[in-house]
DNA sequence: GCAAAAACGGAACAGCGTTCCGTATTCTCG
DNA sequence: CGAGAATACGGAACGCTGTTCCGTTTTTGC
């Protein structure tokens, strides 16, 4: 027996068909286009319609529709997490750091729909906050600990704390407020430099 | 313009209709039972074919599904506040009240499958918790007042409290902890008789 | 009783999730 | 490289959903 997959990516036994990766990954983004702006109850045809993909295909890939979503949110996780080491090559610590915060605000504004299921109950979903901390925490611990060793700014707050203070930052309306909040934060990290 | 009623029980000019009133009626049971076993997302036509009733005559009377889901909630609270004075007049007030809180919890497990909707961001609920305080802390108080008048129970416990209190309790599955802890918060009002 | 008004029932429509299978692609092995 | 098997694809088809609409029935006011 061929061991239902469910997962989607990680294929760890044999390389993936062409087609198969090919149709994955306009499931993947098209999907990840669609929940942005319809939410994550859009229609399935949507998506389908949007990656040029029949609807078999999608069901094949993601038997459950919180399969789909859990892709998606994982996807985006690894995009975000990813950013991290980018933007520590390619400015100094400090600013790295404050460029990411604000790459990381934007994830969780746009994840937003994601909240209500998050909270239905459907123990589908249970594995996502712990996937959020086990990737973003060493990312943002990296960018905290380089920032602080070169003494930019100070050493005594951790990466949960900044997390958890992010998260309860970006709901009032406008872009515009989060912005001031996360420099206003930036600096509080610089005040014992 | 005859103003859209949307509430449906109140009927504040005229006498109703009988055949409106028959509808009404029948509406209302059958959405209960089904709610019940179904919870509030059971489809439209399982309660107009338990209600013998077409899908226009529902539509008339609750355009949206929050509207009839309001209607049912407020009639099982009534049923229940009412229950109040019924047991008031036929027990000795500390058995009523041990007999009313139960009741209240039974009410309170019932409608576990509205918690999903109260918390889903519609403002059509918003106005549900209110009623719900203002039917029940005045029954709640006159049973506690009485009772405490006739030194049954001690006196410096507040409706409000109490309400709250089982609210929180009837979680953990199987009726008999809930009826055990019931039974040792009366016994706990009783200490200073 | 008899029109006019109001409410009823249920067929009809559009949109949804999901399944199924004939067809096309990819892999494997001689 | 080519043939056969294995796998994946597309999209038509099904059943169920919410909602609207209108011909028919019930009720009212005179």
């Amino acid at each position: 027996m061929p061991e239902r997959s469910t997962t989607g990516e990680p294929a760890p036994g044999r390389r993936m068909r062409p087609d198969v990766r090919r149709s994955l990954d306009a499931l993947l983004t098209a999907a990840a286009e669609v929940f942005e702006t319809e939410g994550v109850d859009a229609p399935v045809r949507r998506i389908t319609a949007k990656a040029g993909v029949g609807a078999g295909t999608l069901y094949r890939h993601f038997p459950q529709r919180s399969d789909l979503i859990t892709a998606v949110f994982r996807n985006e996780v690894d995009a975000c997490a990813a950013a991290a080491p980018a933007l520590a090559a390619q400015y100094e610590p400090v600013e790295a750091l404050e460029r990411w915060l604000h790459r990381f605000t934007r994830f969780i504004a746009a994840k937003q729909g994601l909240k209500a299921a998050l909270h239905s109950g459907d123990c589908a979903y249970e594995s996502l906050p712990g996937y959020f901390q086990e990737r973003f925490v060493p990312a943002l611990t990296r960018l905290l600990d380089t920032a602080a060793a070169t003494g930019g700014i100070r050493s005594d707050v951790t990466p949960d704390d900044l997390l958890q203070a992010l998260s309860s930052i970006i709901d009032p309306d406008g872009p515009e407020y989060t912005r001031r909040m996360i420099g206003l934060l930036v600096d509080g990290l610089r005040y014992r430099a």
